[in-house]
DNA sequence: CCACGTTTTCGACCAGGAGGCGAAAACCAG
DNA sequence: CTGGTTTTCGCCTCCTGGTCGAAAACGTGG
């Protein structure tokens, strides 16, 4: 079997590390991208990212990277979506990469370079290598967590009206949800708590929202999914 | 930031790819792992697989490098696990890999060669680097996904009876699992369908049992997840 | 200051999913 | 034919989530 291909000992290759970085803006879900000023691919669009560290796994590699593109603290949450490896997802050398998703919540807008911009979702540039295909990816790992984790916090602001933040679980679902349903879900759960406080209401009056917040702000499983407990355990 | 490390260009690093390789046995969960005849970690036992190829995905190499344990058409599903890359994982020089789960069914003994078995997870031998903690892993995922798919069909054979469904499900998951409710839930999401047989009662007797088979054998998640449907989308 | 529109909140209702239990069914052995 | 064994099925209950409408709490304009 050729071991070989450009550059590089047989069996290495060249690793970077990418993140699909969503924010939910004007009630659509964007992706952070920067414009590639070099070939290949010049012109077009890519994902935050870079070369794998000597010292550093590939968490730790991302998140370096991804500091040259935005402030660190702004993003409330990172995990790692997967490996992409196909041979020809790019011209020569070959490079493997691990994606990560990350979140930014929408009250934070970083400061970003200048080649570098949110694009929404559905209306995404033309874009380099398959970083189309991995933002979708990230963008359906987001959708899923929705709905059985407390993964919210990473997209809301620290404090917010269930409105606010039903419009904000139906910009990145794509559909409309319920703000009833979602305020007993959430507090059901636990993941929702009052603070006491109420939001003054908008220019065309109405009763006053009351005011929440996640109760933690690190990713928490809540549902042990549904089927196959064990004996005793009743939901 | 020191890009060197031994043996290799800048930025560039072996990349393995490794198959926690699992299957029901003895009513417990074992793992397939050679014994290392070689430093580093000589006598240790590891999991299957090898350095990734040069016109190959991650996965067509994790297949490849397990043809050279295990008859591949006995490995039912192999899913990505997730890449594992500190640098201190192994002694140097670094490597980094992917890892994948694979699950071969009960009735399948697949030949193995000289420096390979089975082990039980609860009782794992010395394993090499971090191969311990990554069998973990893909137990946790096993677990996971028996509740919201039908990853099922890779652990069982063919045909089987719900009291042997149950006794499968119950050693993965490591706590009873009530018949009655295996055979509702499994039922009413449609994977789970009666070929009209039924299998002769054991040794003391009893009624025959009905022979069923998993409809589908590839993976599927049958729950679109719990809430935040869309809207008259009833469950 | 009172009627009206607006927005939020809360309770009630309903359907579906899943765990638990016990009776009935279907077999074997003596 | 009686007793032991195993499977199957129906019934009950709890919890979750979707839907709806009434009530609460505001502004505004007459």
């Amino acid at each position: 079997m050729d071991d070989g291909g450009a550059g590089g000992e047989p069996g290495t290759f060249a690793h970077d590390v990418l993140a699909v970085v969503l924010r939910i803006t004007e009630a659509v879900p964007s992706v952070l991208l920067w414009q590639r000023a070099r070939e290949p691919h010049l012109g077009r669009w890519a994902l935050p990212g870079g070369r794998l560290g000597a010292d550093e796994d590939v968490e730790a590699s991302v998140r370096r990277h991804l500091a040259e593109k935005v402030d660190l603290a702004e993003v409330a949450h990172v995990e790692q979506l997967g490996v992409f490896s196909d041979p020809h997802r790019g011209p020569p050398p070959r490079r493997v990469a691990t994606a990560f998703l990350g979140l930014v919540p929408t009250d934070a807008d970083p400061a970003v370079p200048d080649d570098t911009a949110w694009h929404r979702v559905d209306r995404l540039p033309a874009t380099a290598f398959d970083h189309g295909a991995i933002t979708r990816d990230g963008l359906d790992r987001l959708r899923a967590k929705l709905s059985y984790t407390n993964i919210g916090f990473a997209l809301a602001p620290d404090a917010f009206t269930v409105s606010e933040l039903r419009d904000l679980y139906a910009a990145a679902l794509g559909h409309r949800v319920s703000a009833t349903n979602l305020q007993r879900v959430l507090t059901r759960r636990g993941v929702l708590v009052p603070t006491g406080a109420t939001a003054a209401p908008g220019p065309a009056g109405g009763r006053p929202a009351a005011v929440f917040r996640f109760s933690e702000h690190v990713l928490r499983v809540t549902d042990p999914f549904a089927a196959l407990r064990p004996p005793g355990d009743t939901g």
